[in-house]
DNA sequence: CATGAATGAGAGTTCATTCAT
DNA sequence: GATGAATGAACTCTCATTCAT
């Protein structure tokens, strides 16, 4: 029976993702969620009580693939520029998407829950990550010899302020996949040596 | 008449801002406005039609008034490096500041008007007139030997990228001003000759 | 002063007019009139305290004027054939006019009016009067041997309906100007003899 | 369960044809029905979405009554003679009928909707009913030598604009029942031979 | 577990009517 | 007389949430 609960709640979260993809955090409705799953008002409420709830489940298992799947792909990976391109790639990637985009959702998630709560940690951990990974790649390359980097972690900052500025620009105001490969290009550039 | 009639629209547009730098755009009703202008229903709907009409006028005032403001600064400025500092500054200022920031509700109103409308448009132009600004000064700045720069356009989008992404982390996972120091700072190092 | 006064008051009665034509009486609001008139909020009330009261007034002018109208006509023909051929002819006018047509809005406001007051006394004795003149030319028609009819007013208060009839099926279901005719015809052709 | 639901329509029905009744169409609200059944805002609008949904209802299960009810009544009369009398007896009621009276709400719906709509339609096709009943009457009276009539089809016409100038004017001015007899009176004794 | 009818709070919007100028 | 800004009541419609079945 719990595998069946299961199976449902699994259900529910795939399908209200595309809700939120379309339309966001704020403005996606318990009955929104309700339409697209076709289920029951009260069937809904058995397994979420807000849409904040199904948004939370929603990016916990999101979060677990994607690290899944990165974790494979870094194990492949030999020199720091294979793997600073991998990272950029997968940046690129989220910064284009259309498809099955939470950026938007995420965006307005953080900004009615300014104060902290499980989803807002679950993101920024996300985006620390992000700079952790990062500052690594650098520092490994550095001393390896394959970048130019003083302050690896003040590098990585700045190169996530970049990405996330992308990713808000793309959303907002739209980006060809050329301006993005241009800033791409731009920043590994400045970091590697005998460019 | 009319005199008065626009002392009622500005006195409407500013305690109206206060609403939208607190709750953002999409979670502002019109009520809410009226209850912070302490006027009838029926009374706003003399000067707007909606919430998006309000914030319009909020926009559209501000840019204004930060248009005089930029302007008479500039002519004041004599090298580019006082000038790139002067631009870093004010966006520093946009970066942490609490009080009537309508980041959020900005954000928030394009991220549910995708399509162009006319706000959509004044929010846009404003960021193009930021790169626009930046990329003179670099060019200037490069040609007077200030800085070292090789592609002044592509510079200053990537300053900007990083702003924006500076901005949106400050709302969403709170940045202190050191850290902001610290990121303009890496970008001015990276611009300076003879660092 | 008075003169003035008189002439904006025949201004509004003119211009509301088309409204009432256009919209019936219950869709009509002050703000209608107001605007078609282009006259202020306040300045309408000097006149008129309600839809009504214009309702009034514009049913009042159109009775006089049809009632001169008539008057002119009357003395200028000679049999009763004539006279009830006129007659119908301005009825049947009534049934198919599209332009500057109140009938909807007059029934609406007896519908809405249940309780006697003088619009719908006035609109009563309207019809009234036509039943007494159609009266008077079939009593006149049978007395000179042009018409067969023994109850004259009986017959005058079945025309009346039916005219009735087809003015209501004409601003509803669509009535054509031949349908209007044969039955017209059929009506005249029960009372000619000789037929 | 789609039983209960379907009691629940019947009852919204039934009541709010009290309304309609009483207020015509323009004027009753979904406040009013919501009242005057003691439901919620919401509850009501599970079952229609305006007045002119539950208008629209009331009007076709009226129509499935009469129909039936006539049905039953026209195979029980033997002459044609019977059959009119019983037509004109049916039209007698709904001209002098005050409780559970449609006839204004009905004009109101068609004043208001001169676009034909599904509810327009429904009216439409219950008047040419009533001509196509009279005409078929006529006709085989006709045949019988019970009626004198050249031209049923003409005169089931000017029977009907004469029923519906009646309908009309009682609702508006008001007539007596003797009134009523002695016009329904005057259409018999023009058909009957030997009058 | 699951359903979906029902409730009621609340947002948007429109106007009749007043009143200071 | 005339204006039009201002008020507030009234209406429409949508949802989050509950609860009997």
């Amino acid at each position: 029976m719990g595998e069946k609960t299961d199976q449902k709640r699994e259900y529910i979260i795939t399908k209200a993702g595309e809700v939120f993809a379309k339309k966001g955090f704020l403005q996606v409705t318990m009955k929104d969620i309700v339409e697209i799953c076709q289920i029951s008002r009260g069937g809904l409420y058995l397994y979420f009580g807000s849409t904040g709830e199904v948004f939370h489940a929603i990016l916990s298992r999101q979060l677990e693939e994607e690290g899944e799947d990165l974790a494979v792909k870094l194990t492949e990976m030999k020199t720091m520029s294979d793997l600073l391109l991998l990272f950029l790639k997968e940046q690129k990637k989220l910064i284009l998407q259309k498809k099955e985009d939470l950026t938007i959702a995420t965006y307005e998630y953080l900004f009615s829950h300014t104060a902290e709560d499980e989803t807002g940690k679950l993101i920024k951990d996300q985006f620390r990550a992000g700079i952790t990974v990062l500052t690594k790649i650098l520092e490994q390359g550095a001393l390896r010899g394959e970048f130019y980097c003083e302050d690896p972690k003040q590098e990585a900052c700045s190169i996530m302020y970049s990405l996330e500025g992308m990713k808000i620009c793309s959303k907002t105001m739209g980006l060809s996949e050329s301006q993005v490969d241009r800033q791409l290009l731009h920043i590994v550039s400045g970091l590697l040596i005998e460019e």
